[in-house]
RNA sequence: GGUCUGUUCGUCUAUCGGUUAGGACGCAAGAUUUUCAUUCUUGAAAGAGGGGUUCGACUCCCCUACGGACUACCA
């Protein structure tokens, strides 16, 4: 029995796309589940579309995201070496196997040339002008130094039927196929040519990658066959969508995996919330860590069309993370919103309210605002027919409860409880009147991440009362009977 | 344009010929609540259209419509 092998084969162009990332895990997972290796190949071919430390972003980002590979330029192997640029020559060599054979030969044709076969509908197919070139005129060319490149010679007749895993049986037409470049002009090798190469030495079994490869499929297969090599499985995947009209792209912005981390979602969520796009257990759970995902993996759950990407579905996974952390694990990664607080602020109750509240950690801020923005609010908020409050109420309720607080006792939340509850007894109003009044009038929000009490402790008894007075002051201002 | 491919609630999805078409997010309503929030319950919400095949089709086949991908010396 074969081993398993998958790998991830990322260009490093830029920031690691939440498409790329599900691709990654679905490797990963597949792998994994079957005991197999994961490896990871840097696909650097195309010189011009280089970024700097996008390699590194790679590797930080499959560490993150906790998809270890076995295999790589970072962690060794024995199919190394591991990036494309360093394996020049083993293309270059396969290239010229295939020439030999005839599955490949040699074109010296111009940009210029290349233009006029465009058709009107803007489609370019190339005319095999060049495979009927002598080997005279060959080597001429060759020892003139005119530039070239190593083209597929794709037969013209017959059909190239394979089997994918997610979509089934796909046959084309060989005519419709081109004669794709295998090495550029620059000698580097196409992605065309270099992932059949690599997949085949590096002893892939199982090819995952996105769908936009099962129309080309049919020109790797060709060229496996031109080798007498073995045919790996597919396993196609359908692309993720930022809408129902297009793909998930980094011009989009935001749909790459750091941004996502930066906004205060949780790497085991963002995979979590990835492995269920496009795939799904067979059964109604939602919840996954990465190993539960690996002993779940099952390409029949593979799904067959494109997923539309959903931040909303992916904050709801994130706060379940969050409300399942420890307290301590919140505050240390919480700790970081937390700086432009007045130092007397509670941190760890301020965290102990913040957790069940908040689905992303960028939340915090927003719900901070209540402590570092008060500077006035609407004073309408103190009408509330939801509690049945008035501004006429406040008017009367605020110098009780400012009196009660300069002189309560002990300044915590009980007992500021019990004292502004025994207040709604003498006043004769509802609890939940006053404690709306109260919170409105420290905090000037309608929500806020604590009750009136709470905000009571984490503002501090002087600022409290300095609030409550500005708020009966205003309110005062503002009553007309 | 050609080729490949897809189409179940707004979104992610279950169903592999027989179900009141299920779950989740979101949404709405109600209940609980120590005030904000939580929680709970309930509800609205779907098989693109048309033909077949079949006793019976969301499920199989065909056509149409509408998406998407590819059609680069990008991957």
């Amino acid at each position: 029995m074969k081993e398993i092998r998958t790998r991830f084969a990322p260009s490093p162009t830029g920031f690691m796309h939440i498409g790329n990332l599900r691709t990654a895990l679905y490797a990963y997972l597949f792998a994994k589940k079957n005991g197999g290796k994961f490896v990871l190949r840097i696909e650097d071919t195309d010189r011009e579309r280089l970024v700097e430390n996008a390699v590194e972003t790679i590797y930080n980002t499959l560490k993150l995201a906790g998809l270890q590979h076995d295999e790589g330029p970072d962690a060794g192997g024995l199919f190394g070496p591991y990036v494309q640029s360093e394996r020049r020559e083993i293309y270059y060599k396969y290239a010229q196997q295939l020439i030999e054979s005839g599955n490949a030969y040699y074109c010296f044709c111009s940009k210029e040339r290349l233009e006029t076969l465009t058709d009107e509908s803007g489609n370019r197919r190339y005319d095999k002008h060049c495979l009927h070139l002598s080997r005279e005129e060959i080597n001429r060319n060759l020892a003139a130094g005119i530039p070239y490149v190593i083209r597929q010679n794709v037969p013209i007749e017959g059909s190239s039927t394979f089997n994918d895993l997610v979509f089934g049986e796909i046959t084309v037409d060989n005519r419709e196929l081109h004669d794709n470049v295998l090495i550029k002009s620059d000698g580097y090798p196409t992605y065309n040519f270099a992932n059949i190469v690599d997949d085949h030495l590096m002893q892939i079994s199982h090819v995952l990658r996105g769908m936009e490869y099962l129309s080309s499929t049919p020109n790797y297969n060709l060229l496996y066959n031109a080798f007498g090599w073995d045919i790996p499985e597919y396993i196609h995947l359908p692309h993720i969508m930022r809408d129902k009209q297009h793909k998930l792209s980094k011009r989009y912005g935001d749909a790459n995996f750091e941004d996502f981390l930066e906004k205060g979602f949780l790497p085991e969520a963002i995979i979590n919330y990835v492995a269920l796009l496009g795939w799904n257990p067979k059964n109604d759970r939602e919840k996954f860590t990465l190993s539960e995902l690996v002993d779940a993996f099952d390409i029949a759950g593979i799904s067959k069309s494109a997923a539309v990407f959903d931040e909303i579905k992916l904050r709801w996974l994130n706060s379940q993370y969050i409300q399942e952390m420890s307290l301590e694990e919140f505050e240390k990664r919480a700790d970081a919103y937390y700086e432009n607080l007045p130092s007397e602020v509670d941190r760890s109750l301020l965290s102990r309210l913040l957790q069940p509240r908040i689905a992303v950690f960028s939340d915090i801020l927003e719900k901070l605002t209540f402590i570092t923005g008060f500077d006035g609010y609407d004073i309408a908020l103190l009408e509330d027919k939801n509690s049945k409050t008035t501004l006429g109420m406040a008017i009367t309720v605020l110098p009780e409860v400012i009196k009660l607080s300069e002189n309560v006792l002990v300044w915590e939340n009980e007992a500021l409880f019990e004292a502004y509850n025994s207040l709604t007894e003498t006043l004769g109003i509802k609890r939940k009147q006053l404690l709306w009044i109260v919170r409105i009038s420290l905090t000037g929000q309608a929500s806020t991440p604590c009750g009136a009490t709470e905000a009571c402790v984490l503002l501090g008894r002087k600022e409290s009362v300095r609030r409550l007075q500005y708020s009966l002051q205003k309110c005062l201002e503002n009553y007309v009977k």
